[in-house]
DNA sequence: GTCTATAATTCGATAGAC
DNA sequence: GTCTATCGAATTATAGAC
């Protein structure tokens, strides 16, 4: 049982300010309470990371690149079959990714739920932070819509998928609270939440 | 031109207030970034409210109560009626008032509109103070909806509920950047909205 | 009621020893 | 890489004169 590695101390940090960021938000989280929370001194903040705002960036990247990883693949498998795809198959695929990398991976899953929700709740500066990292995957994604439903002016499409985005973040900052994860299947559960909420949506998309 | 009222000093806190939670959050705001604006005294606040988490709740109130009050105002009306009403006429009730109070009153609407975003979406103690102030309405909002759809669960309705809030608050916060209330008829552009919205959710609720 | 002055903390960031 | 010590600035809140 030797010291900590530099890559337990980065992570140990990263997981104690994505908590406290999760639950406090960005102003009201002090390098203080991360420090205390990873066990770590103050200065191996500023020497990994060089700032507050730069944890932050790295927290957001850790978390946003799994998600939009799957959703772009699973949107260039729909995209190489000869026919267009549907909406909900559209839904599916922008929907389910996030909503797995939560459950899929407790305790973990929950505080990532809760930080992407701050991501796009919180006043400046998070969301010039974090915007860039989600924002090519929600760009695909209009793209295929306005080719799915030419019928309705991109910024119709614009401001319907943004209402997507904003149940998608509060299912996923709901599910903590929800009594899902414990014991059941997560997979099934899965399949069960994105079923809901794809016909929740689908019919008010196509409209 | 006389010295201000005290009911002057009041209102430009609660203005200046108001503005900067709603664009900077709690946290990020504070006090002597309100007194700046508000041109008084640090103390006057201290004075007026007692603290800043009593301020932050003087503004709940200030742009709350208009709200429900005419969300329940609403209900109210349908609920006289000997029909059962439908869930497109409850959606309307529902998701009326806070556009029109945002529309009617530039230029403090758009204000409201952020600020309220910042009630639902910021961290502890945000919510535990602005929650209360809009439960009223929802709750009751809930029971009719149970009576009228009662083949769904509490809880399902409950969870849809809360999407309807979720977009109703995204609406609201996106509405500053759209062109709208520039020139034309508040009221032609309200009805545009809420029918759309309405249109939206209501097979949703319904599915 | 309004003001000045200040107490008492807490913050992010850095310098420099080891 | 990790630590202690500390700087400079900002914060909420209060005491007390007018």
């Amino acid at each position: 049982m030797g010291k900590n590695s530099s890559a337990d101390t980065k992570e140990q940090i990263l997981n104690a300010a994505e908590r406290l960021f999760a639950s406090l938000g960005f102003a009201g989280t002090s390098l203080r309470a991360v420090i205390r929370e990873a066990d770590v001194n103050l200065a191996a903040i500023h020497y990994y990371f060089g700032s507050k705002e730069e944890l932050f960036v790295a927290v957001v990247r850790r978390v946003a690149a799994p998600i939009v990883g799957r959703q772009l693949q699973r949107l260039a498998i729909l995209e190489e079959s000869d026919n267009l795809p549907s909406v909900a198959e559209i839904l599916e695929a922008f929907i389910a990714p996030p909503l797995e990398v939560v459950l899929e991976r407790p305790p973990l899953g929950p505080i990532h739920a809760q930080f992407i929700g701050r991501c796009r709740a919180e006043p400046y500066p998070v969301q010039k932070l974090a915007e860039p990292e989600f924002a090519r995957s929600q760009q695909r994604f209009l793209y295929i819509l306005t080719k799915v439903l030419p019928n309705q002016s991109p910024t119709e499409l614009r401001w319907k998928l943004d209402l997507v985005v904003a149940m998608l973040v509060r299912i996923l900052n709901q599910m903590e609270q929800l009594e899902m994860l414990n014991e059941k299947s997560c997979v099934e559960e899965i399949e069960n939440i994105v079923e809901r909420l794809v016909i929740f949506i689908t019919v008010g998309i196509s409209a």
